[in-house]
DNA sequence: CTTATATACATAAGAGCATTATGCCTCCAC
DNA sequence: GTGGAGGCATAATGCTCTTATGTATATAAG
């Protein structure tokens, strides 16, 4: 996370939930997909994905498949079965962290 | 903070906020006042609060002036005048990505 | 009187997660 | 043949948080 060093730990979260809309993505698409959604803002450095990656792989979160693409190595990676209800209610308490967040910095939804 | 370990790197903007609107507040009361504001999910820590207030001390964004009142020591903390700007652009910033991460996140505003 | 709770500040040890800097490799356009 | 884009990875460093601990006063409960 590149341009502004606010948040730090929203970065599994935001994996967790790429690869929950996207069945299978691999590190570099993270990083793209991240700057066209944010509109360029939000850019992840690849320091913090790859280890990122790798310990929810650890973890048991995910699970990763490499596959050559055009001559390069590509490493998808994807949500484990049984972790379906967990990336929900980590969604669910982000959300709910935000909108608190928003309600004691005083910045009103929509704004 | 305790409740969710998300945002790390948003309490200092926490605290900026809360003396921009309060002019004066002490440790403790920013405390509880974070509490009462997110309805007693953000629990700020004592250990990251008081570091958080020397480092901004440190840096000449407050100054301190410490009161008795019934007996107990007061700390009290004020923004320094000429970082009333500085104080607006972070804010800006922070509600910038905190949109940004609501796009990516696909949370949509007001839910 | 003593104990618990709330108020109030502070610091040290440790962990987690990010930045920055590298390194390695391939493909393709100039 | 050089540079940029695609692609993965790790080490050094630093910031910020958690956890634990220490100090101290006021007040209510027993």
């Amino acid at each position: 996370m590149n341009v502004n060093p606010l948040l730090k730990g929203t970065l599994q979260t935001i994996i967790l939930k790429l690869l929950e809309d996207n069945t299978r993505m691999y590190g570099y698409e993270i990083t793209q997909k991240v700057k066209e959604d944010s509109a360029g803002e939000l850019l992840i450095t690849e320091g913090a994905l790859y280890s990122a990656l790798h310990k929810l792989e650890g973890d048991g979160m995910l699970k990763a498949k490499t596959e050559i693409v055009d001559g390069r190595a590509r490493k998808y990676y994807m949500l484990t079965p049984k972790e379906g209800k967990e990336v929900q209610t980590k969604l669910h308490e982000d959300r709910a962290f935000i909108i608190h967040l928003q309600n004691v910095l005083n910045l009103k939804p929509g704004l």
